[in-house]
DNA sequence: GAAACATTGCTGCCTAGACAGATACTGCCA
DNA sequence: TGGCAGTATCTGTCTAGGCAGCAATGTTTC
């Protein structure tokens, strides 16, 4: 059954600006937190699964982060100008390129963990732990028809 | 109370990325049900604004949907490009524009509410009645700190 | 083994947004 | 009246992402 139609639609008071500015909050809470160390919260995403093992192909990244492939390679390109990451040709499939965290790289991404919760505990600190919960399970559910749900690594 | 630390942090798999896909999925269905008409989801808001009378300045526009003056210049160069408003400078006060629908500008307009009522629909298809209120209301509160809530036109 | 197909990473070209600084104009106050 | 703070818009310059197309490399199929 839908829930919305054109003639009572809520314009941009809607859901849809709502996820947009909630995103946007998201983005310039995480920004602020990180600019001390000089990157973005989008580079540090994939700083973060770099420092996991389990993925270190820029085709992995862009499946873990949902990511267009060219988007990825100028992401790169921007973390190896910072000397954070370098790049590899893969010896076995000389398709790939294989990702690794520089020293300075990998003390960075040490940080992250701690840095990422600070930022998520600004953005959800007025919700109580029931409530967090229910925002989690009800994004999920959003995103579940759509197959989007992020894979998790080693499965 | 903090509900993340570092040595529990969720990774990518958090609430941040979450809010990050469904806002990616809403913009992706907004813009393929807008794809005939030719304008995408970020141009279609300010249409929708510029429908009613009471915003027509883009400092207005800006101000509603919480955007950079640079990003909504450039924004109105494309709009004004599609031949879908014009820009007049205010007699009154000089330094404002006033914006204006084109003829064409203003009968997309009038099918935007329904396009946007069946994205919508699509978003939160899974979600009963009672989640997507509640939904809403979780995503006001996360805003509701950062005085990011939009604001209500001619109030 | 050769041809067809798939995958990987890259590039160009587009929209989108943030931030800083420039310019033009308004309104206020001494 | 003149200066000055504030406002509106615009312009560079940056990050970020999507899409289409390309070349190199692997894989499958005949």
């Amino acid at each position: 059954m839908p829930h919305f139609n054109h003639d009572d639609f809520p314009l941009y008071q809607s859901v849809g600006h709502l996820i947009h500015l909630t995103n946007a909050l998201k983005d310039r809470l995480l920004d602020k937190h990180l600019e001390s160390h000089g990157i973005t919260s989008a580079q540090f995403k994939v700083l973060l699964l770099l420092s996991r093992d389990d993925v270190n192909t820029p085709v992995g990244l862009c499946r873990c982060l949902s990511l267009d492939s060219g988007a990825m390679t100028r992401m790169l390109d921007r973390l190896e100008g910072k000397y954070l990451i370098t790049r590899v040709r893969s010896t076995t499939d000389r398709r790939q390129v294989r990702l690794e965290l520089t020293e300075q790289g990998r003390s960075l991404s040490q940080l992250i963990p701690q840095i990422a919760a600070d930022a998520l505990n600004d953005l959800t600190g007025a919700l109580s732990s029931t409530e967090l919960r229910e925002f989690e399970r009800l994004l999920r559910k959003v995103l579940t028809p759509a197959g989007l749900l992020p894979p998790i690594p080693g499965e």
